[in-house]
DNA sequence: TGTACATCAGTGAACGCGCGTTCACTGATGTAC
DNA sequence: TGTACATCAGTGAACGCGCGTTCACTGATGTAC
């Protein structure tokens, strides 16, 4: 069979997306080439023609998740006041859902740990993640009103993507809903977002 | 040669340490069994006169470093008045040293995100290191008088792991410090353990 | 007191499997003439 | 209009390496008699 011009773009684009699922769901040592190959139904000697290396696919992948996850949040606050669409993104991060559906959530919190026993590449990448993801939420704290927001900005982002990663550890449901209850109350105390004041906002 | 009564004892627990900083620092996929004997100063087919099996190594590395961890933080805050104690975890926890020490550290900074994909032995032994520890932080919490000890303490555990982890990745050394800076202080103010609520403490 | 045998922590070579990577090949269509 | 050749995404077998695991063996000392 011929292929049409933006055939193999389509591929490509298509691995990177099964790849940037599985790299959160597997982690970099356990995603495989092949597997990632397979899932697009694909062998795997078709590989080499679409990425240098695994080292390559991981750090296209990595990119491809932070920018996948940006623009899913960007979309789900589009339009809200800025409270309120801080509250959102918080309770959107440190939900049941997020933490039932690694594949699709946070690399934060996905991968977190694996981080230092990566290559100098991908811990590249995923920093520049890091930096994007922690700009816009201190975007959105400063149009809050929220002092020091860029200073503040990555520990917030760390709290949550910590609570989901640890309510992932914790096999009781009850007791894991609970960690993430308590961390959004405590991270919404420290921003001020309480329920009156977001009421208030509302009524503006 | 021969050996004394104690000298496979001695050997297994050599071996156990050795594994429970190796886990930490390099986790468990990249943890290698011959680089533990060697480590150890012995060959590789000796390994399983100590061990089942890597996995069984794994098990029990995990359980011996959150008992060392455990120990390591008894001893510090041993006889402080509690508030004091509370404070003074924290700043051990959330700290630079902590940060740049992976393999002498909290087994949950280290191992976070990699837990999901390990056996289920592996991770019901985790899990028993993290209640424990979240047990002993809510024992802490209720000496100072904090109310709701129990349901806080994994989410304040969630964060200061968190930070430590996202700490590691990020590679201006200055940004790293203000993250772990602006966490200590989040959390103190959580808990109520501002400057001057200790120093009250201390004059009692 | 001496000899034969048991014990047992550890040795180190070999095995086997998973997986990243390579490579000769395929087969459909475009292009030159 | 037909023929020879180029193109190129993808195939699938094979290679090679790392690493967990197995196993026959070692060598020092204790024990039975």
């Amino acid at each position: 069979m011929r292929y049409t011009d933006t055939h193999k773009d389509e591929t490509h684009k298509r691995l990177l997306k099964i790849a940037a699922a599985q790299l959160r769901e597997k982690g970099p040592e356990r995603l495989g080439v092949a597997d990632v190959m397979k899932a697009a139904g694909l062998t795997n000697g078709g590989f080499y023609a679409h990425f240098k290396s695994k080292d390559d696919l991981l750090v296209k992948a990595i990119e491809a998740g932070f920018a996948q996850a940006q623009r899913r949040v960007a979309r789900m606050v589009e339009g809200l006041p800025p409270r309120h669409a801080l509250a959102t993104y918080i309770d959107f991060y440190v939900s049941a859902t997020h933490r039932d559906n690694p594949a699709n959530g946070c690399a934060i919190t996905a991968l977190n740990s694996d981080l230092p026993r990566q290559s100098k590449r991908f811990r590249a990448a995923f920093e520049v993640g890091v930096k994007s993801l922690s700009m816009s939420l201190a975007g959105w704290m400063k149009a809050a009103g929220i002092v020091d927001a860029e200073q503040l900005a990555p520990s917030i982002l760390a709290a949550m993507a910590g609570a989901v990663s640890l309510s992932r550890t914790i096999s009781d449901s009850d007791l894991s809903d609970e960690l993430l209850a308590s961390t959004r109350a405590g991270i919404k105390a420290r921003l001020g977002l309480t329920e009156t004041a977001l009421a208030g906002e509302m009524k503006r």
